[in-house]
DNA sequence: GAATTAATTTGATTTAAATCAATTGTTATT
DNA sequence: AATAACAATTGATTTAAATCAAATTAATTC
């Protein structure tokens, strides 16, 4: 590939406006193009497991991730889904601590993690990026500490329906009736519960008249004032 | 207070070696002495409270600190307890997300969000290294969120206790017996479990002979491999 | 489009941990 | 040292959610 169809790819790229590279301007665009190069993965493909070697870093650039952890006996934590303009893998830790896993068809920016530390270097605007990227990334699993650490399944499950609505909200997409694009599994593993309490707990929902299930996968919030009155804080 | 001695503060500094500012020379050192200043904080004593505004940063230079997140209930979530050398506040988030607690005297230095800020602008290799500590940092709230999410009430006990144990060592503390500073009560919000729940976790673990309790604050680990064997990955 | 497979929901029962309640142990205070 | 105040443990009971099990619904495959 030539380098101006590399640099053709960034300057054409449509998750640039809310990915880390975004505070880069036109001329320095030119250099970086060349430091990541496109990688596409399929539904349910690993893109890496828990405890490699993290070389790579990557960006998604188109479709969605979930990374979870996985225990000795098969247990397993959903520590996120991940959206078109996320970053993730190990920055500076020699393993990765979660496998990544595409939901759907994916495409990603990856780099290589010497590279881009290299570049970090000469560029601390980009590193200051990424320094805002990943202290937003941590407050973010700080706050879903507490959901897993203090609130019940009933709190839990309307957290993750409005988080999804405003996520959605974000990103200028349409947010009522919202799409669960993954299975009850997913949620369940994600929440802490199991699927037969995600099911449940859905019904009680749907049964006081605050959610309306369309199908199992999309679904109308009839009253979002009453959901808010479910969570704390 | 002199210039000379603001500089003197940082090249004395006891934490230096394992805080964010270690990589500095002591060429940009001394400039860096006049970016923060010295605060002391009683046992007890509030840093700052959840939704204050960001303003500042801190740095431990003796002493811990709790933070923790407090629903509208009262129900509390403690995210960590910090020790010399840790960094805390939200860099860029324009508010905290969590309440920053004293657990007995505490110094710390304080970095006004902005300087800090244009500071990294002109010292890349600060950003950097701040990266990388909240990389690292994220990499231990998403590991805690698999405890919270799939650990049970043993489990997560074991797991705090070996961690515990783990982090005395790493600044090179005796690490049997382990000595737990903080209350039931902090153990078992920061586990998401009850004190009743800690307390009879801890009978069983000294039952089966796998710790003393020596005094309720002093745990001996008689047999850590044992230990080790309760939790998983 | 029928058959097979997978995903989701609903029901019955069990269980781990919470709650409620009382006691014991520890640390301050006068 | 006695008292008070607080912290931790132990016991009895309840409960939220897990587990076990079956039925329904949706998605694939032939």
């Amino acid at each position: 590939m030539s380098s101006a169809q590399l640099v053709n790819r960034c300057s054409i790229c449509k998750v640039r406006t809310y990915s880390f590279c975004r505070c880069l301007d036109e001329d320095k665009l030119k250099d970086f193009s060349n430091v990541s190069f496109e990688k596409s993965f399929l539904n349910k493909q690993n893109i890496f497991l828990q405890n490699d070697q993290s070389d790579y870093l990557y960006n998604i650039t188109e479709g969605n991730v979930k990374i979870y952890q996985l225990l000795d006996d098969g247990r397993i934590q959903i520590i996120g889904f991940l959206y078109p303009g996320d970053f993730f893998g190990s920055y500076r830790n020699n393993k990765y601590n979660y496998c990544a896993e595409a939901i759907g068809d994916l495409k990603t920016c990856v780099f290589n993690q010497k590279i881009l530390d290299k570049y970090l270097d000469e560029n601390p605007i980009l590193a200051k990026e990424l320094l805002n990227k990943t202290s937003f990334e941590l407050t973010l699993a700080q706050d879903r500490l507490t959901v897993l650490g203090k609130l019940n399944a009933a709190e839990r499950l309307v957290k993750f329906l409005l988080n999804i609505s405003e996520q959605r909200n974000r990103i200028g997409w349409k947010n009522n009736p919202i799409s669960l694009p993954m299975t009850r599994q997913d949620v369940a593993d994600y929440l802490g519960i199991t699927i037969e309490t995600v099911s449940r707990e859905l019904t009680n929902l749907k049964t006081s008249n605050i959610i309306k299930i369309i199908t199992s996968k999309q679904i109308y919030l009839s009253n979002i004032e009453e959901l808010k009155s479910y969570t704390c804080h």
